[in-house]
DNA sequence: CGTTGAGTTGACCATCGTCAACAGGAGTGG
DNA sequence: CCACTCCTGTTGACGATGGTCAACTCAACG
């Protein structure tokens, strides 16, 4: 079985939600096991092809989503093309619940995507009579909130090496509860979308990652890096 | 009365949450009049002076706050005192629901606020009592969400001049449920407190007004600015 | 009337963006 | 099997946007 966290596997879809390994991790974990099984009656299991939307910008938003396994990019783009890429959501990550008619992004599987996919209209119904996972879902909100306010330092305040050194260390943290704790980190996202999301130009980035192999900070490996000097790059991170 | 959005008015402080005039646009807009009574039982009416703070970043968080005139500051600081600000609370903004122990900002008023205070536990205990102030809070929560991201996309990908024009033609929305709709805009926050909301320093910032002054979109009046071409700042801000 | 703090303006400069060339791997088709 | 294209990523030269440092104005306040 493939370690690779942007790849579909067979783990990610069991027969009942009882059996799901994000369950812990995501909002169904505010439910006991026999409203699993009403919400299992309203998800349908769904396979995402690399490049394609789960939600997009400005089209009216007709599901939600749980997302079960691989990596979704979450963008937006401006009248003139330019693109901020405003997070990445992974396996337990939900998706969609924004209370606007609209979507305010788009949402593109980059590699294959497993997610639970749900009827707005149905999961909004059967929200009202869950006061636990609405309960859910606020601190699920909170901590994206949160997430958002920490990239708006990045964005405002820090330099390009701060930006990437954050980047390593925070997509390390977020990979560590899935049992990803080595010192080789998977990128599954392009060099520009990692330059969208630090609000940096993909040349910039590129030499920034140079740099730091210069400076024995990590190695650039295929499909992603391993670190050298952690610590270091936590430094650099915090600063 | 003054109609300045940042000083205390006699109205701010009614004997009962039912007479609050903030109420409408406010997370008590979930709650029946019976129920306000209960709220109003747990709410400290507060008065917070200028510069003073309200929560503080990396403390614990003791109180919960609905603010209910006064415009507050939420920043953070990097160690080495890079500040960036990450918005402005106002009028029926609610602070500090953030399920973590401390802080994540800092939240100082700029002039003169007010506010309803809540004991975090008490208000948590009492949330758990009435589902539908949570969803509301989910909703308040899901909003402020995507004013972040909003802001993702104004530090990552736009010039200071779309950010100075953004940043006024959003003052000016956010103002309008309160009636003022003039061309005439109070900036109750100083030019550092715009900079660091913008991710630029305090000279660009004063050099960008100063163009569009000479540019004629604006006229720069005592704490705050005039619209002289509205559409063509809001074309700016679009982009 | 001197002091303080906020804001403005100018001169200069650094970081990062732009434009261009190039390398290397994957896929395609002869 | 090789040539070709395409795509991603890297590197270099140059330049622009916005930052840094400094001087100045002006209003508030004692």
């Amino acid at each position: 079985m493939s370690a690779d966290c942007c790849e579909s596997t067979g783990q990610s879809h069991p027969a009942r939600c009882k059996d799901c390994a994000v369950r812990p991790f995501s909002v169904c974990a505010a439910l006991n096991d026999d409203e699993l099984g009403e919400l299992q009656a309203l998800s349908e299991p769904t396979s995402v092809a690399p490049k394609s939307a789960l939600l997009l910008q400005d089209e009216p938003v007709q599901n939600v989503f749980n997302v079960t396994s691989g990596c979704v990019r979450l963008s937006k783009i401006l009248s003139d093309g330019r693109r901020q890429v405003i997070g990445f959501a992974i396996a337990g990550d939900f998706l969609g619940l924004s209370f606007q008619d609209r979507s305010n992004f788009t949402a593109e599987a980059i590699g294959p995507v497993t997610a639970c996919r749900f009827r707005k209209k149905a999961f909004l119904n059967y929200l009202d009579t869950k006061p636990d996972l609405v309960r859910r879902l606020l601190e699920f909100s909170a901590n994206e909130l949160r997430l958002a306010q920490e990239q708006l330092v990045l964005l405002g305040r820090r330099t390009a090496e701060e930006r990437v050194a954050s980047f390593l260390t925070m997509l390390r943290a977020r990979n560590s509860r899935f049992g990803h704790q080595g010192a080789t980190l998977q990128l599954p996202m392009s060099r520009l979308d990692i330059a969208d999301y630090l609000g940096l130009t993909i040349e910039t980035v590129s030499r920034t990652f140079t740099k730091m192999v210069r400076d024995k900070l990590i190695i650039i490996v295929p499909d992603g890096i391993r670190f050298v000097d952690l610590a270091h790059v936590g430094q650099i991170a915090a600063e």
